[in-house]
DNA sequence: CCCGAGGTTGAAAATATCTTTCAGATGTGA
DNA sequence: TCACATCTGAAAGATATTTTCAACCTCGGG
């Protein structure tokens, strides 16, 4: 495996430092009630949460210690008492900076510039959370079988099928064989062409997408190296991955579906594993990257002014 | 019990913020011998002492868990706990300190969560530059033609085309009929088609790709409403346009393309008139989202877990 | 040199807190 | 509706923290 970077800031397992309200949006869908109630109210007030002892924390939230317990758990902490550690230092945090309003859903009546403030404050919520959710180290595995790959296949369908073409493209520019697959069966067909030395990804915001998993899992089985980008690590599609990159879980409103900022979170992970193989293939990236923008020079009409 | 020198510094009964190095000092004379050694213990390695237990700490330094208690109470803490909290508190805060420079370029070299923290930079800046630079006057008119038009075309070539697409799948959803064209030649060929009430939409970052400008002067010379979604509000492209939307351009750097930044900038301006097309058509809108999100249920395989 | 007051210290008991277990409650799909 | 799986909290069990208390220094005076 590759020891170069890693490490410089922790990520991996232990508890992640600042991406706590992030950690929580991701996971809340795998959680049960109970636990929604105790991951928001920890959400919600960290200090306060961290002067509350496990009995305190399930009397607000009225629920038991062992919810309690098993919440901190599925937030990636040993137990409560690392929870709390978190907390404490989250709240030392939060004291230096303070946030904007510009929290507000979007409503229907809103003036036209308010909802372009409010979108942009979103997306840029969205790419901060998804940065601090990303488990580098998946990254770099990823980036380290994706830069050797023979041929890197992609799935996607729907809004992520943009994002695979995106990420084929880019790949494509540099030199390297990707392909983004937007049918199905056309994907399925061509994963049984994969083996060992390959690369498949697969990219499905619910993480349960078939259409998306079948080929994925045609991959698996045929020992190409898999990675899932998806917003639910914990769904069916991990089953097949040999590394999850997790995307960030907006929440969205009437008007503005899920679709609209998991996109610019996968975007964002797409990005950075586009850029990392740049990098471990800069020799041959290099050139090409400005061979094809000289190519492209041509396509354009002289401007006018 | 002797309550003399305590008091002298700060505060009294609330724990000290980040003065702890400062009141261990204060108070160190009037300690004992074995409290000596606990409060040094602390003020030399908080973040080490904060993951510690009254035993673990009791055994590092030496003495016992009576002691590390006795020593928490002078420094003004209820308890060993408490202190502890405060610990996590100041570790977090000093973490922060060191910010990995994320203004700077993406080198060949940097580590990979190096890239993911500067490309979650720069889109953010990004983001903010498109926001503060469109001209929300010609965004609501593009919203009030899009709105109410027969139909949408939207012309993109390369990256942008992702971008068109993504347009037009959400206008789609949303009960309008939109479409995005992908090859020049058809793209001109329907763009004849249009006329008055009609809406042509045209994106390119340079604004002088000619295989976007060509459809859109059609379009504009059919009589119908054209939208430029450019980089370049004074390249050629904005000869044939109605209204001209403002992407913003970022720097680039060798490993990060242009393409890469004025993605994130269309879209964001795409989905602001998707939002405001879905607002001022809210009747219609708001049934088919719902609609299309329920049809979409129904392919997703029950999660495993 | 011995003694004891005053203070310091840590072992162990007492308490508080956290974790695990388990059986009943609550859904969920056939 | 039943069977099955999951969720939930009460209470038992395990840890961690606090308190207690007696041993132990330290240091002056007899």
């Amino acid at each position: 495996m590759t020891s170069d970077v890693k490490e410089i800031f922790s990520s991996d397992s232990p508890p992640a430092p600042a991406a706590l309200a992030a950690k929580v949006r991701t996971l809340a869908p795998s959680m049960t009630r109970s636990m929604q109630l105790v991951a928001e109210a920890v959400a919600g007030d960290p200090a306060g949460c961290a002067a509350l002892t496990v009995t305190g924390l399930a009397e607000r939230t009225g629920t038991s210690e062992a919810t309690v317990v098993r919440t901190a758990r599925l937030l990636g902490y040993p137990g409560y008492r690392d929870l709390r550690l978190a907390l404490a230092g989250l709240a030392a945090h939060q004291e230096s900076g303070r946030a904007p309003a510009v929290t507000a859903d979007i409503a229907v009546d809103d003036p036209i510039a308010d909802v372009v403030a409010k979108l942009a404050y979103d997306e840029q919520q969205t790419l901060a959370d998804t940065a601090a959710g990303l488990d580098t180290v998946q990254l770099g595995a990823a980036v380290a079988a994706a830069s050797t790959a023979r041929r890197i296949d992609i799935y996607g369908v729907g809004a992520s099928s943009l994002v695979g073409q995106d990420l084929a493209q880019k790949l494509l520019r540099i030199g390297l064989i990707a392909h983004a697959h937007m049918d199905p069966h056309l994907a399925v067909t061509n994963a049984v062409q994969l083996r060992s030395g390959d690369v498949a990804i697969a990219i499905t915001h619910s993480g349960s997408t078939g259409d998306v998993i079948e080929p994925l899992r045609v991959a698996f089985d045929r020992g190409a190296t898999t990675i899932a980008i998806t917003g639910r690590p914990d769904g069916p599609v991990s089953q097949y991955a040999d590394h999850v990159l997790t995307t960030s879980t907006a929440r969205e409103s009437e008007l503005r579906p899920a679709a609209m900022s998991s996109r610019t979170s996968q975007l964002l992970v797409v990005d950075c594993l586009f850029i990392g193989v740049a990098q471990r293939t800069y020799e041959t990236a290099a050139p090409a990257l400005a061979a094809s923008y000289e190519a492209l020079a041509h396509r354009h009409t002289p401007r006018t002014r």
